[in-house]
DNA sequence: TAGGCCATCTGGTCCT
DNA sequence: AGGACCAGATGGCCTA
Protein backbone atom coordinates (compact mmCIF):
# COMPACT_ATOMS: atom_id res chain seq x y z
CA UNK A 1 0.00 0.00 0.00
CA UNK A 2 2.62 2.34 0.65
CA UNK A 3 4.07 2.07 -2.59
CA UNK A 4 0.70 2.59 -4.20
CA UNK A 5 0.52 5.74 -6.46
CA UNK A 6 -2.94 6.87 -5.02
CA UNK A 7 -1.37 7.39 -1.51
CA UNK A 8 1.68 9.41 -3.14
CA UNK A 9 1.57 13.01 -4.28
CA UNK A 10 3.81 13.13 -7.33
CA UNK A 11 3.81 16.41 -7.65
CA UNK A 12 4.68 17.29 -3.96
CA UNK A 13 5.54 14.47 -2.49
CA UNK A 14 9.07 13.75 -1.09
CA UNK A 15 11.83 12.65 -2.59
CA UNK A 16 13.10 8.94 -2.03
CA UNK A 17 13.35 8.11 1.06
CA UNK A 18 16.69 6.48 -0.16
CA UNK A 19 17.73 9.74 -1.25
CA UNK A 20 17.87 10.67 2.42
CA UNK A 21 20.25 8.29 3.25
CA UNK A 22 23.35 9.78 4.35
CA UNK A 23 21.45 12.48 6.17
CA UNK A 24 19.12 10.13 7.72
CA UNK A 25 19.78 12.39 11.28
CA UNK A 26 20.10 16.20 8.98
CA UNK A 27 19.71 17.50 12.72
CA UNK A 28 22.71 17.46 14.68
CA UNK A 29 22.23 15.84 18.14
CA UNK A 30 23.49 17.14 21.61
CA UNK A 31 26.30 16.91 22.77
CA UNK A 32 26.30 16.51 26.39
CA UNK A 33 29.24 17.08 28.91
CA UNK A 34 29.94 13.99 30.54
CA UNK A 35 31.83 13.62 33.79
CA UNK A 36 34.47 11.88 32.31
CA UNK A 37 36.53 14.21 30.89
CA UNK A 38 38.04 12.39 27.55
CA UNK A 39 34.37 11.37 27.20
CA UNK A 40 34.53 13.65 24.02
CA UNK A 41 37.33 11.18 22.86
CA UNK A 42 35.18 7.77 21.89
CA UNK A 43 35.46 6.88 18.91
CA UNK A 44 32.85 4.91 17.06
CA UNK A 45 35.74 1.49 17.44
CA UNK A 46 35.25 2.68 21.42
CA UNK A 47 31.44 2.10 20.89
CA UNK A 48 31.81 -1.30 18.99
CA UNK A 49 33.76 -2.04 21.74
CA UNK A 50 36.33 -3.40 19.67
CA UNK A 51 39.44 -0.62 20.85
CA UNK A 52 37.62 0.42 24.10
CA UNK A 53 40.24 1.90 26.25
CA UNK A 54 39.81 3.80 29.13
CA UNK A 55 42.47 5.66 28.75
CA UNK A 56 42.22 9.09 30.81
CA UNK A 57 38.90 8.67 32.46
CA UNK A 58 39.88 5.16 34.17
CA UNK A 59 42.43 7.33 35.76
CA UNK A 60 42.04 7.61 39.55
CA UNK A 61 41.06 11.10 39.32
CA UNK A 62 39.39 11.47 42.65
CA UNK A 63 37.64 14.42 41.00
CA UNK A 64 35.28 11.41 39.73
CA UNK A 65 34.62 10.14 43.25
CA UNK A 66 31.60 11.05 44.40
CA UNK A 67 31.25 12.95 47.26
CA UNK A 68 28.27 12.56 49.80
CA UNK A 69 26.42 15.79 49.97
CA UNK A 70 26.89 17.51 52.89
CA UNK A 71 23.91 19.40 53.18
CA UNK A 72 21.61 16.79 51.85
CA UNK A 73 19.91 14.58 53.85
CA UNK A 74 20.45 10.58 53.31
CA UNK A 75 19.55 7.95 54.33
CA UNK A 76 22.44 5.67 53.57
CA UNK A 77 26.09 7.16 53.44
CA UNK A 78 27.04 6.98 49.76
CA UNK A 79 29.85 4.47 49.39
CA UNK A 80 32.76 6.14 47.38
CA UNK A 81 33.48 3.70 44.48
CA UNK A 82 36.33 2.18 44.11
CA UNK A 83 38.36 2.52 40.84
CA UNK A 84 37.61 -1.15 39.41
CA UNK A 85 33.84 0.13 39.90
CA UNK A 86 34.41 3.32 37.51
CA UNK A 87 35.94 1.53 35.13
CA UNK A 88 32.70 -0.94 34.81
CA UNK A 89 31.13 2.02 34.95
CA UNK A 90 32.34 3.92 32.50
CA UNK A 91 32.30 0.81 30.15
CA UNK A 92 28.27 0.69 30.77
CA UNK A 93 28.08 3.78 30.04
CA UNK A 94 29.70 3.36 26.53
CA UNK A 95 27.79 0.57 25.73
CA UNK A 96 24.29 2.20 27.21
CA UNK A 97 25.39 5.05 24.43
CA UNK A 98 25.84 2.63 21.67
CA UNK A 99 22.60 1.16 22.53
CA UNK A 100 20.68 4.65 22.77
CA UNK A 101 22.85 5.12 19.05
CA UNK A 102 20.70 2.23 17.78
CA UNK A 103 17.40 3.10 19.57
CA UNK A 104 17.88 6.23 17.56
CA UNK A 105 18.68 4.89 14.28
CA UNK A 106 15.91 2.91 14.94
CA UNK A 107 13.84 5.94 14.89
CA UNK A 108 15.18 7.49 12.02
CA UNK A 109 14.55 5.11 9.92
CA UNK A 110 11.06 5.04 11.09
CA UNK A 111 10.29 8.68 10.65
CA UNK A 112 11.14 7.69 7.28
CA UNK A 113 8.29 5.33 6.94
CA UNK A 114 5.06 7.68 8.65
CA UNK A 115 3.87 10.42 6.27
CA UNK A 116 5.18 14.02 6.58
CA UNK A 117 4.34 17.16 5.11
CA UNK A 118 7.68 18.30 3.03
CA UNK A 119 7.98 21.26 5.14
CA UNK A 120 7.34 20.02 8.16
CA UNK A 121 9.93 20.13 10.95
CA UNK A 122 11.72 16.52 12.26
CA UNK A 123 9.10 14.34 14.18
CA UNK A 124 9.64 13.84 17.67
CA UNK A 125 10.31 10.34 18.76
CA UNK A 126 7.04 10.17 21.10
CA UNK A 127 5.18 11.68 17.73
CA UNK A 128 6.75 9.29 15.41
CA UNK A 129 5.59 6.47 17.65
CA UNK A 130 2.11 7.60 17.56
CA UNK A 131 1.73 9.01 14.31
CA UNK A 132 3.28 5.44 13.15
CA UNK A 133 0.62 3.61 15.22
CA UNK A 134 -1.79 5.71 13.47
CA UNK A 135 -0.74 4.97 10.03
CA UNK A 136 -0.74 1.21 10.78
CA UNK A 137 -4.42 1.36 11.80
CA UNK A 138 -5.13 3.61 8.44
CA UNK A 139 -3.13 1.02 6.17
CA UNK A 140 -5.06 -1.88 8.05
CA UNK A 141 -8.67 -0.10 7.74
CA UNK A 142 -8.21 0.73 3.99
CA UNK A 143 -7.38 -3.08 3.56
CA UNK A 144 -10.21 -4.01 5.58
CA UNK A 145 -12.50 -2.03 3.13
CA UNK A 146 -11.35 -3.27 0.39
CA UNK A 147 -11.84 -0.02 -1.39
CA UNK A 148 -9.37 1.34 -3.25
CA UNK A 149 -6.76 3.96 -1.28
CA UNK A 150 -7.07 7.00 -3.23
CA UNK A 151 -10.64 6.49 -2.55
CA UNK A 152 -11.14 5.97 0.97
CA UNK A 153 -8.47 8.48 1.53
CA UNK A 154 -10.43 11.23 -0.45
CA UNK A 155 -13.76 9.73 1.17
CA UNK A 156 -11.80 10.17 4.98
CA UNK A 157 -10.98 13.78 3.96
CA UNK A 158 -14.62 14.51 3.76
CA UNK A 159 -16.47 12.91 6.08
CA UNK A 160 -13.53 12.76 8.43
CA UNK A 161 -11.50 9.72 9.08
CA UNK A 162 -12.01 7.54 12.81
CA UNK A 163 -10.10 4.73 13.31
CA UNK A 164 -11.79 1.06 13.89
CA UNK A 165 -8.80 0.62 15.70
CA UNK A 166 -7.87 2.05 19.17
CA UNK A 167 -5.21 3.78 17.86
CA UNK A 168 -4.05 6.65 19.52
CA UNK A 169 -5.94 9.72 17.48
CA UNK A 170 -6.61 12.76 19.40
CA UNK A 171 -3.26 12.96 21.59
CA UNK A 172 -1.31 14.51 19.15
CA UNK A 173 -1.94 16.78 16.25
CA UNK A 174 0.07 15.51 14.45
CA UNK A 175 -1.73 12.47 14.58
CA UNK A 176 -5.07 14.16 13.68
CA UNK A 177 -3.84 15.48 10.21
CA UNK A 178 -2.79 11.85 9.24
CA UNK A 179 -4.95 12.13 6.18
CA UNK A 180 -3.73 14.80 4.86
CA UNK A 181 -0.15 13.76 5.60
CA UNK A 182 -0.78 10.41 3.46
CA UNK A 183 -1.42 12.71 0.21
CA UNK A 184 1.99 14.72 1.11
CA UNK A 185 3.84 11.38 1.47
CA UNK A 186 6.28 9.43 0.06
CA UNK A 187 7.76 6.84 1.59
C1' DT B 1 11.26 32.47 30.39
C1' DA B 2 8.80 28.11 30.70
C1' DG B 3 8.11 23.94 28.59
C1' DG B 4 9.39 20.37 25.28
C1' DC B 5 12.80 17.43 23.66
C1' DC B 6 16.96 15.27 23.93
C1' DA B 7 21.64 13.00 25.38
C1' DT B 8 23.99 11.23 29.03
C1' DC B 9 24.88 9.16 33.45
C1' DT B 10 23.45 6.09 36.85
C1' DG B 11 21.82 2.21 39.65
C1' DG B 12 18.59 -1.51 39.72
C1' DT B 13 16.81 -5.68 37.61
C1' DC B 14 16.71 -9.36 34.40
C1' DC B 15 18.88 -12.52 31.33
C1' DT B 16 22.51 -15.52 29.37
C1' DA C 1 29.78 -12.40 36.25
C1' DG C 2 28.87 -9.49 32.72
C1' DG C 3 25.85 -7.49 29.41
C1' DA C 4 21.19 -5.78 28.09
C1' DC C 5 17.45 -3.26 29.36
C1' DC C 6 14.99 0.15 31.87
C1' DA C 7 13.61 4.31 34.29
C1' DG C 8 14.89 8.34 37.01
C1' DA C 9 17.79 12.41 37.40
C1' DT C 10 20.19 16.07 35.34
C1' DG C 11 21.44 19.65 32.37
C1' DG C 12 21.71 21.74 27.59
C1' DC C 13 19.40 23.48 23.47
C1' DC C 14 15.48 25.32 21.14
C1' DT C 15 11.07 27.52 20.46
C1' DA C 16 6.68 29.79 21.44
Amino acid sequence: IQSHPLLVSPENGLSDCSSLTGQLSPWPSFTCQSMFPDDAQISLTDLDGQTLQLEGSAELDSSFLVQPEANKPHKHHRLIPAPPYKVQRHAANIRERKRMLSINSAFDELRCHVPTFPYEKRLSKIDTLRLAIAYIALLSDILISGCHPKSYVEQCMKNGYKSHKNAIWNTSGKCAALISRCLYFRP
